[in-house]
Parts: structure tokens; sequence; C-alpha cells
RNA sequence: GCGCCCGUAGCUCAGCUGGAUAGAGUACCUGACUACGAAUCAGGUGGUCGGAGGUUCGAAUCCUCCCGGGCGCACCA
């Protein structure tokens, strides 16, 4: 519909061009949007307040000349002239209806695009370390990331899923020793406590199962304890794995699933954190000042310069990361993004002032970044403090287990990410038929119960006859319905070119609206077949669009609740 | 002090990258189940879009400056 409301424009530009009222040079950009008020018509343009200058004439005059222009079509059924100079189109209603043709015959595929054509786009996210299980901001990351994921296969690339560990570094020893300390029957509250170890009651567990000799698998690593209290790297490496399983079903519970885990440590392993050292030195980028390497980052957007080699020797986080980056890019991802909380913001300028020194020709803009906000946890009015080293910080898990796991991730995705999040568990628990995923989903429902009415009354769907009769959706919630279908492939482009999930999440919850709007005005069990089989068709359509939103979401559409 | 993000109804949040009278949910009032599921719907109360300037036909949206909140500002990761 909007499509053929722009090629109608297009041609009424031409036509006034021909006549010498609009100049020739002229290259206006089309914006036609649907209205908010149906008094508005179906869709409305603001051609005439664009080109009302270099027209050198009044906006509704010229509005009036556009409408003239324009060619007759059956699609319309008529134009006006509103406020300073909008045109409002009103669609004629069976044009209007065969969006409902449309979503039928696409099924699961209704909403889906090409517009990536197959290019190959790895998006990294959660990307948490094994040291405990995952918290709810990990979860903000999940739920973001994988819809981002879901969005960008709908609308054509190829996605590579990719979660980024490190399995050595001071945090992990950290680990080791506090599940040491557990193993030796020690508690937080002894005076040979590791300072900053880790009180989870989780190490208790850890420490356990290595005692027992257990075996843990990981979806990506298997380990047996060797049960030797004494031997802190055995701890490690069974710590490391248990953990790393931990989040495996933490991830699984929620619905995420990962194609590559990638290691911090495989990075010195194979050379290329020194070859990006060695790369930096060479291409005159680096200096040496109080024992310690330097890369001048301020060469490339920074506000100081960066350590990169300290004075003892090791290398500073950031400099695998840049590593790990110039890897991606060298994996053939030329878009990558990298879905994060927003406490790392400052690390984006770091690496990609690190990607431009290396000087082989990566973008500047490379990666990109999502970020996210905090996420502020409250039970009974107060705060809970999200740390792993406290041990007292929700989990993802204690979330899935309390509300669900559908309504956990559509509120965790339902929001933008660079707004901060309350996250209220009283009220998620206490009064969760009235979180918005069950508004969604019982529009969902709905329809399934209508056609399980009409299949046990003798009566099934009849599509031929419904296609027939799609003219009879006429009424104005009938047509709401409608207008809301035939934005949906829109919606699904836009949310994923602005990387912005929320705004499914949105839609979902204003179809559903119109659909229960439509189903308490209008009965669709009537005795007239036509009548009633266009209802059941328009229905069985928002109910596909239902089901194809909820998927992108990773959220279930039920057949009854 | 510097940098990034945010500030929209009592509360939780949308607002389709500049459009028409700023919208939902929740809370609080009024109504609708001897018709398809009342986990729903219809109506009402509730706003200086943090503030002040600017850009233009038009600003919650873009620019500048303030105010307020969050997060960063390591030879930690």
């Amino acid at each position: 519909m909007k499509d053929t409301i722009t090629s109608l424009l297009e041609s009424a530009i031409s036509a006034l061009k021909h006549q010498g009222v609009l100049p020739d040079d002229l290259q206006p950009t089309l914006k036609v949007d649907p209205t908010k008020d149906k008094a508005h018509g179906d869709y409305a343009t603001n051609l005439a307040l664009m080109l009302a200058k270099p027209a050198g004439m009044k906006p509704r005059e010229l509005a009036e000349a556009i409408i003239e222009a324009l060619p007759a079509s059956d699609a319309l059924q008529k134009t006006d002239i509103a406020g300073p100079g909008f045109i409002n189109f009103f669609a004629a209603t069976d044009a209007a209806a065969q969006v409902v043709a449309q979503v039928l015959d696409a099924g699961d595929t209704f909403g889906r695009s090409l517009v990536g054509q197959g290019e190959k786009v790895q998006v990294e996210f959660v990307s948490a370390n094994p040291t405990g299980p995952l918290h709810v901001g990990h979860g903000r990351g999940a739920a973001i990331g994988d819809c981002l994921c879901r969005l960008l296969e709908a609308t054509g690339f190829d996605v590579t899923r990719e979660f980024y560990y490190n399995d050595a570094g001071a945090q992990i020893q950290n680990l080791a020793r506090s599940v040491q300390a557990r193993a030796k029957n020690l508690t937080p509250d002894d005076p040979s406590w590791p300072e900053n170890g880790y009180r989870g009651d989780y190490i208790v567990a850890v420490a356990s199962d290595y005692l027992a000799g257990r075996t843990v698998v990981a979806d990506d690593r298997e380990v047996t304890a060797s049960a030797d209290p004494d031997s802190l790297s055995a701890i490690q490496d069974f710590a490391v794995a248990w953990l790393r399983r931990e989040q495996d079903l933490d991830l699984k519970a929620f619905g995420v699933a990962f194609d590559v885990y990638f290691l911090e440590s495989s990075l010195y392993d194979d050379g290329k954190v020194e070859a990006t050292v060695k790369a930096l030195i060479d291409n005159g980028h680096t200096y040496e000042e109080d024992g310690a390497v330097w890369l001048r980052t301020t060469a490339f957007g920074d506000d100081k310069d960066r350590v990169m080699r300290k004075r003892d020797g090791g290398y500073t986080y950031f400099l695998p990361d840049v590593a790990y980056h110039l890897d991606k890019w060298q994996r053939g991802f030329t878009s990558v993004i990298n879905e994060q909380g927003a406490d790392h913001h400052s690390t984006i300028t770091r690496v990609r002032a690190g990607l431009q020194a290396l000087e082989t020709g990566i973008p500047q803009g490379f990666p990109d970044y999502v970020l996210h906000q905090m996420v502020m946890v409250t039970r009974s009015g107060v705060e809970v403090k999200l740390s792993k080293r406290a041990g007292s910080y929700v989990t993802i898990r204690d979330l899935i287990d309390e509300v669900g796991r559908d309504a956990t991730r559509f509120f965790l995705a339902a929001r933008r990410a660079d707004s901060q999040l309350t996250f209220d568990i009283d009220l998620a628990r206490s009064q969760s038929n009235d979180n918005p995923v069950y508004y969604v989903q019982y529009a969902h429902a709905r329809v399934c119960s209508m056609l399980r009415r009409v299949e046990a009354g003798g009566q099934p769907f009849d599509h031929a006859l419904a296609m027939e009769h799609l003219a009879l959706l006429d009424s104005d919630q009938e047509k709401a319905v409608l207008n809301r279908l035939a934005r949906y492939p829109e919606a699904v482009e836009n949310a994923a070119k602005n990387r912005e999930p929320q705004q499914i999440a949105q839609y979902l919850l204003d179809l559903a609206g119109d659909f229960h709007t439509c189903y308490n005005a209008v009965k669709v069990m009537v005795d007239d077949d036509a009548t009633r089989n266009a209802r059941l068709a328009l229905g069985l359509a928002a109910r596909q669009t239902l089901r194809n939103g909820l998927d992108l979401m990773g959220v279930s559409a039920p057949e009854e609740m």
C-alpha cells in the first residue's frame, strides 16, 4: 500500500516538473507515513510542506496541484488536504484487506526480507567470565543480543553468535583460591579466607564436586576433577569448566545458544597478541615512558594515550581486545556488533584506535556497539546490589524461576538498551498476570480458541471463501488491524536497521491491542459464511503475525493459556 | 574536573530517526460476561516532554548552555 502511494506520488512529481510547476532539478525524498489518527486516512505525506519553498507556492496550493497530478488508482478511495498541507490517503477497503492474503500465504516468512543479502555479521554478546552464574545484567545482554541476532537473520543476514571469555586472568586465580579455601573447609568469615574471594554459595558446590572427583561437561570443554585440594591449577581448570557449564545451563534455560566460544588465552597461544604488538610498534604509533610501552591512541580520537605493555612486561587488557577484533576482521566479518554493558563504554574508543593504528584498512567505525545501561533490581522496594564478589546478586536463573522465561525475556528486551532499567522482582512475580507479555500471548491464544471452536462446530475455516470476501472487513476496528498488519515488515526492517529490539515488543503490544479491541467489537461467529470466514481470516493473519513477532523475541506463542 | 548515556502522567515505560490534539500499562473512579476465553473491552481523572535559548512552515525528537541522575575516567578485566 505504502509502495503504491509512493509510486503514485513519483509520477505526480514528474508530471508537475513537466508542466513547469516544479523545478526540474528537484530530487525530493518521499516520505509516506501511516497516520496516527484515522480521521487523517490511512497514510499521509508531508510532500507539499517540503516542496513549498523550492516551488515558491503555498503548501496547500501545492498539495492541490499534486493531487490533481496524481494518476487514478483503484487502491485509493480518496485523498484529502489537511492541516498546514498534509496530503491524506484513504485506502480502498478491498485493497487494504489484501494484506490478509499476503500474511496467510507467507506464513512464518511474513515480515522476513533479504535486505541483508547474505552478508556475514557477527554478534558478540554476554561474554561473561566464568567466575559466577549469570546475573541480571548478563540477562539483559542475552535478551537484547539474541533478539538482535534473530532480527538480523530475519532480514537476510548470515549471523554468527559469539561468546568471548577469559579463563586465565587475575579473576580466575581468585576463583581458584576461593574454591580451594572452601575445599579446605574455610568460610568467608575465616581470617585466612582469600582477600576479595568469591563468597557465593556456588563456590561451596564447586568445591564439593571437585573433592568428589566429578566430571563436568560444558559446551566448549570437559574436565574431570582430580580431587586434590592442594593443586591450585587443577582446581582452576575444574572451576572454570564448572562455571562455564553453569552459564550454559542459564543460557539454555533462557533459550540462547552460541555458535562460537572464543578464549582470550588463545590469542596469546596463537601468537596473535605478539603479532599485534609488533605491528603497532612497526607502524610507529608507540613510545616508551616510565618503563612502559604506550600506544598513541590520541592520534585516533582518544583523550589520552594508553599503556599497552606494563612495566612488568605484561599486557594491559585492551591489547588482547585489539588482537581479538583484528581476528574477527580477518575471519571475514566486515560487520561486527558488540552487545555489552555500558560500564565498558570506554573501551570503544580504545579498541577502535588500536585497530586504526594497525593500518590494515579496517574502517573507523569498526566494530559496532550496542550498549545496554545498568539493570537495578529491587525487592521489597529495596535495591539488591549487583556484585559478583558479594555473592548476593540476582541471577538470571532467579528471574526465570520466579517469573518465567517468556516474561523475563520480554521484559529485558522490551525497553531501549540505552535507558536504565528497574526490574522489580515483587511486581514481576506477584502480578505476573499484568505482565505485558501475557497481553500479547493472550491475543494469540484467543485466535487459536476461535479456530478450535469453528472446527468443533463443523464449520471449519474456508480459505478460498474468505479470500473472496475480504472486502467485508470494513469496520474501523478491522481496518485498524489491517493497517497494523501491513506495517509489520517495515517494523522488522527498522528494528534490525536501528538495532532496537524494543521496537518489536512495542509493535506486538500495539497489534495485540488492536486485535483485542476488534475482538470485543466485531463478532466472528456469525451465521453468514462469507462474513465469518473473512473475519476468521483476519484473526488468523493477526495470529500469524503475533507468532512471527514473538519468535523474533524468543518468546513462545501458546495455543491456550 | 573530563567523557558516554538518560530525564516524557503518581509509578514502569513507548513515541515508527522532524509532523497534525504527546501515547500504553499500572494506580484511582464508571460501566460491559444467559455472544466467539473478563489474562479482555469501553469511558473518566492524571503532562510546562527537567529548565532556558536556537534552527524552521512544524521540535519530546536536531544544536548550544544550565540543572538532575547513572556509568566510566588504572601500568585492573
